[in-house]
DNA sequence: CATCATAGCGACGCTGAGTTGCCAAGTTGC
DNA sequence: GCAACTTGGCAACTCAGCGTCGCTATGATG
């Protein structure tokens, strides 16, 4: 155990992990996935690529721990909002309002980026990371079902496949920033395709 | 030139690249983007893998090649849509019903599913082939400047943005079938999307 | 018929992920 | 306080997949 910079192993073992995650964070926020390699990651961090198999197993399961320590917190507190009370229709909007300032905030611009191009990563990624996913997908659908339990012509499946299309797209944008506009139009867009609609 | 199978060389060289391409096809088809090994490629063709190279600089060209021969003449189709007469919502529409149709040819799968993830494609091949898109991206931008001209309040660059996140989530969608339902859900998005909106 | 052009291929080099065995430095039990 | 144990770190290795190079055989060309 060369070199310990803490009080104990086990500290350091976890300052470690932290700077770890903190290079891939940030790696994948300068280079996107395609461009993250664990020899880079190795050397913002002073430990030889391969000491990095001390932290993971393999290279996707390092960014299945980011994407939890990154998404983790946002994902339990939009779950909470889904789950609150008022209108649906409200609800749903408060959530893409919370996406949209998540997706803002410069140091999470790795993960909002790496969330609107979910599905372009690698199969286990997804896999290991669906599962977290889960219980706020089922939130969305329960709400997105609630808000059209009146309506029944509507698909709330179809309609829940496209909140998330508009979603994803107000993610990318907010990326360069949040303007009203964009809140004000990605809020109509979702509150519109409610209430919108066929016959 | 070892091996020659048809009347003259020119013909052979066409003949062999149509089969390259069209398994490159049907390996994006079935193992996706990620899965797309050249070695199996020259297989599938019955070439040895460095042999490809006579037909492609990089394993990427030999992508946006055959990108552009499955999305050209839906392209050529959407930007005719998008540039004839009537309501430019209309147009939108049309075009939307087009993108779903193609979406759900079985022989183009593998082509509608890139074209819904084609932001996430990797930066080389978005900048090979995003040229060929200039014209339909312009297309579009320019119809919904146009059905958004007398509402000065809107911003025709988010709704576009957004209009793009609802197609793309239903070209997803369209990958399993197009349903009557979906074809109305997806209109009255984009329609809703149009007209709806802030003061 | 001599020359040229080129499809095809095998051998090679490079990069980046994952494995293995060793060492050094903390931790634990007596 | 020392011996046994645990474990972070690393160098050397393997392996997969992309791309290059030089040669050969064969069709085109005059």
């Amino acid at each position: 155990m060369p070199r310990i910079a803490a009080p104990t192993v086990k500290e350091h073992r976890d300052r470690q992990h932290e700077a770890i995650l903190d290079a891939v964070g940030s790696i994948l926020a300068e280079e996107g996935y395609d461009g993250l390699e664990l020899a880079a990651v190795g050397e913002r961090v002073g430990l030889a690529r391969t000491s990095l198999y001390r932290y993971a197993h393999h290279k996707d399961e390092l960014v299945a721990q980011w994407l939890e320590r990154a998404f983790g917190p946002a994902m339990a507190e939009a779950e909470a909002v889904l789950g609150g009370s008022g209108p649906p229709a409200d609800r749903l909007a408060a959530w893409l309002d919370g996406q949209l300032d998540f997706a803002a905030r410069p140091r999470d611009g790795a993960a909002a980026r790496l969330m609107a191009e979910f599905d372009h990563l690698p199969e286990p990624i997804q896999a290991l990371v669906i599962d977290g996913h889960r219980p706020l997908r089922d939130a969305l659908a329960a709400t997105v079902d609630e808000a059209l339990a009146d309506r029944p012509t509507r698909d709330p499946a179809l309609v829940l496949a496209l909140i998330d299309g508009i979603a994803a797209a107000a993610t990318r944008q907010a990326a360069g920033g949040v303007s009203p506009k964009l809140r004000r139009e990605t809020r109509n867009a979702v509150v519109g395709l409610l209430h919108g609609g066929g016959t």
